[in-house]
DNA sequence: AATTGTGAAATTGTTCACAGCA
DNA sequence: TGCTGTGAACAATTTCACAATT
């Protein structure tokens, strides 16, 4: 944390926190809820009694992106969910590739959701020979030599990492390599990226490790978030 | 340092951060590296050098927990991951079901992180009818039927849910109402659990999402934790 | 000399409270 | 009246800076 590259420019960056990313996407999901029980308009707060969260909250959220509610009413339902898919990116179609058809690998293959919010999964690779060529939900499995030709010809912006810990690193030097700017990995492993590459990495031990410290010090700790 | 303090006050509620669990977690699997390549002392310094972190927030993240290292030497490695260990409750054997045998469900039971710390998956349940009584990895797929009882007869003291999002809130209601404590879903959707039961959600379309987001918007906005 | 442990300061994130508008 | 949008107040978290210790 030691460039000094963001302060200089007149550009007005605003600085979003990554809870209210976070939020933002936990918003479209209770507004799609909203939508369909036939809701027009929400106010802050019953957004904020369905998520647990504060009125203030939601409505300090939204302003960082601008206005969109109508004072004495609340937000337009609709709206404010296109609203927000649109700040969020999901009203495009995103191209996604796998690496990795594992256990993880192919269960994310499966994964309906993805699809759902715009992410197009439409290359799957690994080293595998009795896997290469094999079809995979209507996808074939790749050889992995190939990432870089294809990452570029499939017009590939976001990697999904499913392989070992041991291979991940490599994999993700060869996605920077050729431009990737957003990986999202599953291995359990620290990789290293360059500050203009976002990762996301999903780490189940962590997620248990943090269940079982709660349940050997709850009698004792306060843990922010829970009453 | 000053005589131990740490176990001696009859109110000793402390209030530790979900970001300092989360880091403990990351220390952990550090500490396990630089072991394997022989190290015997560590410095906070080089410990938040391998995790871009800085230096005294590892120092104070520890604190909390008491004083582990030496001054002028640092932090005998084993020793402090052994205490990491033992504050996150991960030098014990928990007791771990799975609820939902489908596509994310089958690639949790065959995740062998969990085991390597001390997680024991023992049981997995499931409501079709062609998978129960099936193996899968030595482990019988029970009917979801017989869920409240086998938590009991197993002593579950963490469950893992991965059926999809209509069923979930049931699922963890049963899981609940049978004294469980410690919940990870996988389902996409926002469970409610009385506040004496601690959740943890692991939403990949969310991941996506925020990847999505820094996409569209790296060029305007200033997102904490990146350079 | 090197490094911990920790109050104090700085920064970041959340909630309050109210002006302003439908 | 009801509810948004937002600056100010407050709270939590991180970083600084330095005394204490080996």
């Amino acid at each position: 944390m030691t460039s000094e590259s963001s302060k200089k420019h007149p550009t007005p960056t605003r600085r979003i926190s990554e809870s209210t990313i976070h939020r933002l996407s936990v918003y479209y999901r209770q507004l799609a809820i909203l939508e369909s029980e036939g809701y027009h308009t929400v106010s802050s707060k019953e957004l904020a009694k369905r998520e647990k969260l504060t009125p203030a909250q939601v409505r300090k959220d939204l302003s960082f992106f601008g206005s969109f509610g109508t004072r004495g009413l609340g937000y337009p339902t609709t709206e404010l969910k296109q609203k927000i898919a649109n700040i969020l990116g999901i009203d495009k179609l995103w191209h996604v590739a796998l690496v990795g058809a594992g256990n993880i690998g192919s269960a994310l293959a499966s994964y309906k959701e993805f699809a759902k919010q715009g992410f197009e999964l439409n290359s799957i690779f690994d080293n595998d020979q009795r896997k290469i060529g094999s079809n995979h939900k209507g996808i074939t499995i790749s050889d992995i030599g190939t990432l870089p030709e294809a990452l570029k010809k499939h017009h590939i912006e976001i990697v999904v990492i499913a392989v070992p810990a041991s291979n991940a690193q490599k994999i993700a030097d060869i996605c920077v390599a050729t431009g990737i700017k957003a990986i999202l990995n599953f291995a359990p492993i620290n990789l290293k990226v360059p500050s203009d590459v976002v990762l996301r990495t999903v780490n189940m031990s962590m997620e248990m490790e943090y269940l079982s410290f709660y349940l050997c010090n709850r009698h004792n700790i306060d843990v922010p978030g829970k009453g």
